[in-house]
DNA sequence: CTTGCAGGTGAACGATCGTTCACTTATACT
DNA sequence: AGTATAAGTGAACGATCGTTCACCTGCAAG
């Protein structure tokens, strides 16, 4: 029964750690821990668990991971085994600079044809420099602003994604504040 | 310190776990216990760590939360705790209902104005039904594709956020498959 | 100089850990 | 009905857990 399974891993999340095999009793009402022990060897052999060299639990897909399908044109599979690719970590992937890494909520629509619109957050990480085509959260002339970072020459400015904006020349300097490594918008 | 810390901090990322007095011992250089016992102390009066009841270390801040910084206009603080207003997790951001949430890669520009990219990764929760104005992957006349979803009176049809395509109106039946929550775009 | 103290060592404690063994119950198939 | 197989019980094991105690350092304040 995949219930099972599905109440050690929702012990994951709440505890942020694996179940000891007397919560695991409790949890789906055995009486006895040769009972989990069984089970917990079965769940290992379909692969949903592991365990270390001292029996602890270490669950194999944990709240990031998440199915990973194939293009959209492949669809939606119906069961939950079905034609998944591969299951992927969201932290993993869009964090690579943890300590360094941070999320701002979009305001103003000066990059929407780049498809960063009002309202999305954007993952940056902290840096002083950027390279040409990078989207940069930058202090210009006194304000911050999230743009292109172009650099032509010796020329440095800051182009919008969009048509309504003109490109910024920095009267004196710019001052980069991050790079830009990713978008999130909910819907 | 709090190079400590991060040490601790990196082992529950790697191991999806907190590590045991033991292991912090040897983590950080230690060569009795009782010195991480005082060490932890620290952590928890800090505000890092929690202990339960039976003295397990619980992480405070894990994997997925991230610092969430203000509007861009506000710019990016210089050191790690200024003007942070919260921290906000990914995962439960993004997904609410786990079981039933996939991810899949994007092909085709058909939602591009809708800032839905090439590329991108769309988060979608499997589902038969959708509200006008949803975005829905969905099967129409035997393909597979990711539109809006439009209900006008009766009549259903699926409408692309591209003008260079014209909306879909179904021969048959429209089998939606799933409604897309969010996006993700890595740079 | 000495006093105080934060930070570390080392050994020992009860409690809890995963594991194992022997036995019982339930289920399914001939 | 008989029997093999799976699933659960209950007790016991050594190992490891967090905790505690006594003691040892290095260093700064008086």
């Amino acid at each position: 029964m995949s219930t099972y399974s599905d109440k050690i891993f929702s012990f994951y999340r709440a505890h942020k750690r694996m179940p000891v095999y007397a919560e695991i009793m409790k949890l789906l009402g055995f009486k006895s821990k040769n009972a989990v022990y069984k089970l917990v060897h079965k769940l290992v052999d379909e692969g949903m668990l592991s365990k270390d060299a001292q029996g602890r639990l270490i669950p194999n897909r944990t709240l990031g991971d998440l199915p990973l399908l194939g293009l959209v044109e492949a669809g939606i599979p119906t069961t939950a085994e079905e034609s998944v690719l591969d299951t992927l970590n969201i932290e993993d992937y869009l964090v690579k600079e943890k300590d360094s890494t941070y999320m701002l909520r979009v305001k103003g629509d000066s990059m929407i044809e780049a498809g960063i619109h009002e309202g999305d957050l954007v993952i940056a990480v902290r840096r002083n420099d950027a390279k040409d085509g990078d989207i940069v959260i930058a202090e210009v002339d006194g304000g911050w602003t999230m743009k292109y970072f172009r650099k032509e020459g010796n020329t440095i400015f800051l182009e919008p994604a969009n048509s309504k904006y003109s490109p910024i020349y920095p009267e004196y300097d710019i001052k980069i504040g991050a790079v830009v490594k990713g978008v999130i918008r909910k819907y």
